[in-house]
DNA sequence: CGTGAAGTTGAGTATGCTCAACGGTGGTGG
DNA sequence: CCACCACCGTTGAGCATACTCAACTTCACG
């Protein structure tokens, strides 16, 4: 079915691996709370409450942050740009299990391992919890736990939203439910308008959807040729008929 | 892809709401603490404490027991029998999230409200606790918050398993993942040896890895014909070799 | 402006779906 | 207890969707 070759020469090619950690100074601190509030679900209070015991991660283009099956000892929250969780076969298939944006968190692991691996789609920055102060934290302010939970809860909804996109959706139905979500999240982060920008490349977009590459370049123009989409870049697409789309996306054309 | 008229049928067609509920006098309690508690991951002091406040449901055969989008009172377990959670389309295609078995709990909410349907697949026996008293015996019992985190990790690693078998396995590998993980399920609540029961359908079966009903026969009489599996009945499989089933699943054959 | 990666388009094909007929099985009622 | 019936499962034939392989174009970056 999909026997990627260039997949297995990815396997063995890791991106370096050395992570620029910053432990944050007080002047860091100031600006850098705002911005990570303003993203995420968490209330200021408890965004107060995670930063001291954060430190600040940089990762380059491509850089993978941890890998699946790793032992988890840390939390983490996107602050800037754009991070791919994926899993992978051992012939070099993958799927992507979710893209994340600021505000996002990763690495809640079950059994203390990660299960998926993460990397960063283009340059990124993130904030590293460690879980032992987290434990610490959660013994002062148990309410925390329940943020935990409720962002499991709320990843866990949307991996089932997806296991009806992979099991059931046909290409045009992945493609439109993509776009569709991506404007959605778009929104909650405050961009209005209908258009957006995909920072990750086609190949990830397959990855994510189950299908071929070529398949998403083939519905991109199909979508654009039926005047449903316009796309000045590559990566940045207008949504032209979010209705109709959103009509697909639901399997309803 | 999948017009399945049929399934529009099921759609308005659901098998009657009203469940049996009955209250938890205390010689019940005895007899059904033992059975819950030896099957499930939590301790035997947190099962006490949830016994508390459960009480005790009885479904039919194909009975519903939530909907989809539903407000979510109730977290439930499963004492005896199996469950099935999906998400519907509109035009009737069915993608089931997960099959449940004794000691698994099911209702777990984001934003308050069910993220799946849930249905008994044969008859079936569950513990019914509202979220209200669950959140009075957290006040008390604040670790009791963080078994129901990991349930939503442990429920969250097995979807993202599951993302990948739809995104990226063939048939074969489908079909050989699913019965290595009802083996190793049963295995896990104690049943020894190579033997399994499937109490759900062939179309249970097809919804749950995105295939047809049809391919899911067709699979089960190729592995019969390569000596992997036999079927005394059915429903009741052997797996003569696992180890190769195993590679199958994995995606190395 | 050159080079390599990313994206698009085309042609042919394979995997798994649809439609259809048939066989088995389990549950119900006579 | 047996017979019937509906549902479930299996098998076959043909076909559609989306994949593979390949060539070409565009874009980003030095």
């Amino acid at each position: 079915m999909h026997l990627d070759v260039k997949g297995l020469a990815k396997l063995h090619d890791p991106v370096a691996r050395e992570t620029r950690v910053i432990d944050l100074g007080a002047p860091c601190k100031v600006c850098a709370i705002r911005h990570a509030a303003s993203e995420s679900q968490l209330s200021e209070e408890d965004e107060t409450h995670l930063l001291s015991i954060a430190s600040n991660v940089q990762l380059a283009s491509g850089q993978l942050l941890f890998a699946e099956s790793e032992a988890a000892e840390h939390l983490y929250s996107v602050v800037e740009g754009t991070m791919r969780l994926y899993k992978m076969m051992p012939d070099g298939r993958r799927q992507i299990t979710g893209f994340l944006f600021p505000g996002d968190f990763l690495g809640l692991a079950d059994d203390n391992v990660y299960a998926y691996s993460a990397e960063a789609v283009g340059r990124c920055s993130l904030y590293r919890y460690s879980f032992v102060q987290l434990r610490q934290l959660i013994g002062r302010y148990p309410e925390m736990e329940h943020k935990l939970c409720a962002i499991a809860r709320h990843e866990l909804a949307e991996a089932q939203d997806q296991l009806l996109l992979l099991g059931r959706k046909t290409a045009r139905e992945r493609v439109a439910s993509f776009l569709v979500m991506l404007l959605e999240r778009a929104a909650r982060h405050g961009q209005e308008g209908d258009r957006l920008t995909m920072p990750m490349t086609r190949e990830d977009i397959a990855d994510y959807l189950g299908m071929a590459t070529e398949t998403i370049s083939r519905t991109f123009t199909e979508f654009r040729s039926q005047g449903l989409i316009a796309t000045d870049h590559v990566k940045d697409v207008t949504l032209l008929d979010r209705d109709e789309l959103e009509t697909i996306a639901s399997g309803l054309d």
